[in-house]
DNA sequence: TTGAAAGCGCTAACAA
DNA sequence: TTGTTAGCGCTTTCAA
């Protein structure tokens, strides 16, 4: 039995081959400069030696850890998980690992993880959820690391992003329903905090609003559900305020609210119709299915991340602000539309 | 405005404070050995500078990295994503940091990342998903790096793991079907490359059976299916196996079959009774709601990160093979129960 | 209580 | 094409 020994390291290899660590060091890096015969015979003992490069020891010596920072609200939310998949298969591709970091959309736990990373000397970081703030982004600027922002903006697009376009999106929902005749018609949010739903969803209702000549009534606006059980409660106070029509920012909230109103007696999409915004698995679990925006969550990630490799290589972006195509889908939960 | 320089090391700080870089180090690590008038000084001095120890070097120079692995088959999975969050928690208390995998439960996607994180020197991994495989394990074996699965299990119990007690679970689950007179109860499975699956879930059914003095079926034994879609088509397999009652591994799985059940005329509890495993949202969403296996998933998490933050500390473990305790939980898609 | 000095394992000039 | 030599920023004996 070769027993191997601890943790071959790159002079072992050169000692075993009779060369300096230089040239270890450029075969492992795919550096051209070695003779074939040479690059051979090393192969050949750092497979013999079971050579791995300490990818910390190479961190500190060449300030690139390939490692990038995820920082997210909550792995548990499909959104954000199918997002951050999205994030991972690139970095992947590209050989970066994610270090992955929950911040349940509170900002100081977002400074907290980000100056965290920092420390470990990540290449670039993936930012989703809750608006930056100052105090963050100064954090960050100071770092000189690159980020990009997944489903999320930054003021005055300070930080390159990639989203969908909410306002036109929600805008569009929202009038369709008023064609319909609906007037009360509630926007379920998640949170104020959170740029796209303050400065984007909101945005875009209140346009179709206006456009329609209907006052804004900030009683119809919903920003307090971030569960299911919540849902329930809120789904409460849309039926104290006989809305007949919502828009939801979450599908999960969106059919604990149909659920509720079916479970009390109200027909869906008779008495009450229904649109959610991110067209997981849940506005299709539902009967009715749930009619949705539907916004390419994967590629989100995936493209935030495509921009984010090319920061990290020293590149230009030629666009920083990305919006992503995305559609509508008719189901169940609206009537047939026009 | 004091510009801050390039990111301050232990020798600025010790410089701007005359002392040695070992007297910043033992403030930095809350060594006891500083006088603390000294302290102050060098508290005060890291507080000027925005001084932050570079995790790098120090896991060079220490040997750790306060970074775990995780290795999961997809963060998209509410099941593993529940898992990963306790994990995360758990990781986070105590300082360390979790790298990301997912393998898509692919067992040289697993090695791969395996070998990728002991590359990345983690101090530790916690590993879920497939049943590891002999070269999984060789290469565990052989990094001197504790490891600890989550749902998962090892060959011969080799590994440390946590649990809860799956073949008990779909014992009793089944038998009370088959209490209530079913005969064709179809068993759904994720995959027989699953240990919990092939090893667990599949021989509590098979106990129950027997138990019941009834045949075992293969015919009845479906492990095609991992996403709503591809559940949609199982259904019409099962439909086709003329099977009246229903055990899954999966929510999602279990809501498809449901949901494509219930589209084609069959009435649920009444024509067909389901059972699912995981208590996720799904199973509250859907209509009727679905009975359930309640597994603490969070805490498997949880306490998987626990138990390995031990292992990394150097201690012993009292039990390897840890159970965490479940519930059945009764909806409207099985019958009254007696 | 403090400091000096030797690494940790690797990359990256710079020479040869 | 290859080797020499500094570091990278920190921890950790060992002495003082």
């Amino acid at each position: 039995m070769a027993e191997q020994k601890k943790n071959a390291t790159i002079y072992d290899v050169a000692e075993k081959v009779g060369v300096s660590l230089a040239t270890v060091s450029r075969v492992v890096n795919g550096n051209d400069n070695v003779r074939q015969s040479t690059r051979d015979k090393v192969l050949k003992a750092i497979d013999e030696l079971g050579y791995q490069p300490n990818a910390v020891a190479r961190g500190l010596a060449s300030k690139k850890t390939t490692t990038i920072g995820v920082v997210m609200p909550d792995v548990t939310n499909i959104f954000y998980s199918e997002l951050t998949r999205g994030v991972d298969d690139i970095a992947q591709m590209y050989q970066y690992d994610a270090l992955l970091t929950n911040t349940d959309d509170e900002q100081d736990r977002a400074v907290t993880a980000i100056k965290n990373l920092l420390t470990k000397q990540v290449d670039g970081i993936i930012y989703m959820g809750t608006k930056l703030s100052t105090p963050v982004m100064s954090v960050i600027q100071s770092a000189g690391v690159p980020i990009v922002l997944a489903g999320s903006v930054a003021e005055n697009e300070a930080l390159p992003s990639v989203n969908i376009d909410y306002v036109t999106a929600f805008e569009t929902v929202t009038s369709k329903l008023l064609a319909r005749g609906h007037r009360r018609i509630a926007l379920v949010l998640g949170s104020r905090d959170r740029a796209i739903d303050q400065d984007f969803r909101l945005v875009g209702y209140q346009r179709a609003l206006q456009e329609a000549g209907i006052d804004y009534d900030d009683q119809l606006v919903f920003a307090k559900a971030r569960t299911y059980e919540a849902g329930q409660l809120q789904a409460a106070d849309l039926m104290d305020q006989n809305v007949t029509a919502v828009v939801a920012y979450d599908d999960e909230i969106a059919v604990s609210v149909l659920n509720y109103y079916q479970d009390h007696g109200y027909k869906v999409p008779e008495d009450l119709e229904i649109v959610t915004s991110n067209n997981t698995n849940f506005s299709i679990v539902s009967r009715p299915e749930l009619s949705s925006i539907n916004q390419p969550k994967y590629d989100i990630g995936a493209v935030a991340m495509r921009m984010l490799t090319k920061l990290m290589n020293g590149e230009k972006l030629k666009e920083t602000q990305i919006k992503l195509p995305y559609t509508l889908i008719s189901r169940g939960s609206t009537r047939t539309q026009s």
